[in-house]
DNA sequence: CTCCAGGTTATAC
DNA sequence: GTATAACATGGA
């Protein structure tokens, strides 16, 4: 996940985070862009752990934020090492590892609501603890061959993957397209056309915001939320 | 009760 | 290639 908001023990990976505003730079005239921007000052990009990024975004597919942040509670509750935390905190445990997920078993899993999600998690644990699934050995590759190797897992599409590599990773030249992001580039890009194709928006953001990409995902996202909640 | 949620997969034109 | 249903679960 990544976020301006609420967590305090987000707050020293936002202090360490990268600055994203040159992306103002880079898009002079775009007034969607700048009008996102200007509303989601001191947003930054997280750097999650890989196998935690990825399992928790396995959770996330058709569930709504507050359910992920339950779920990965839960998993962490149940089978989570002991870690210090701040007093404050929700949870004390950190994430559990694909091992303990693996020896946890299915039924185990869905106890923790993940419902249809449980076999896909289920997959990318054993091939992380079976090897068949290197993941600091994508650090090295590049980002089309890393996204590739993420989604051999069963439940991973392009929209999981490319969050794995812009939250875990660092890609910027990520672009995950979720309901959110869609409606943003629908409404902000595409006014006029009643129906944009999943096809259509991953091309428009490849060649539109290039290396940039995943800056432009994080401001968009938050600020069509932000217009959603008003 | 119906609709939808930080999607993916299998199946069918 | 594009459209649609199914997949668990719970909140709006």
């Amino acid at each position: 996940m990544a976020g301006t908001e609420e967590a305090p023990w987000l707050h020293q990976h936002l202090a360490a985070g990268e600055e994203l505003e040159p992306i103002l730079a880079t898009f002079p005239d775009d007034a969607p862009l700048r009008s996102a921007v200007a509303r989601c000052r001191g947003l930054r990009l997280l750097r999650q752990e890989p196998w935690e990024c990825l399992a928790s975004f396995i959770c996330s597919s058709t569930k709504q934020i507050v359910q992920i942040r339950q779920i990965v509670a839960l998993l962490s509750e149940r089978w989570g090492h002991s870690v210090a935390a701040p007093p404050e905190a929700v949870v004390n445990r950190a994430f559990p590892t694909a091992a303990t997920l693996v020896s946890a078993g299915e039924g185990a899993l869905r106890d923790c609501k993940l419902g249809f999600r449980a076999p896909y998690v289920l997959d990318a644990a054993r091939r992380v603890v079976e090897g068949r699934l290197d993941l600091e050995a994508l650090a090295h590759r590049d980002t089309p061959a890393a996204r590739e190797a993420l989604m051999e897992i069963h439940g991973v599409g392009r929209k999981i993957a490319d969050c794995v590599l812009l939250f875990a990773y660092g890609r910027q030249d990520a672009f995950p397209i979720d309901v959110w992001v869609r409606r943003a580039l629908s409404q902000l890009y595409f006014p006029r056309a009643r129906r944009v194709s999943a096809a259509q928006l991953e091309s428009f953001s490849e060649s539109y915001f290039g290396p940039y990409s995943g800056y432009a995902q994080q401001y968009l996202f938050h600020y069509i939320r932000l217009e959603a909640g008003r």
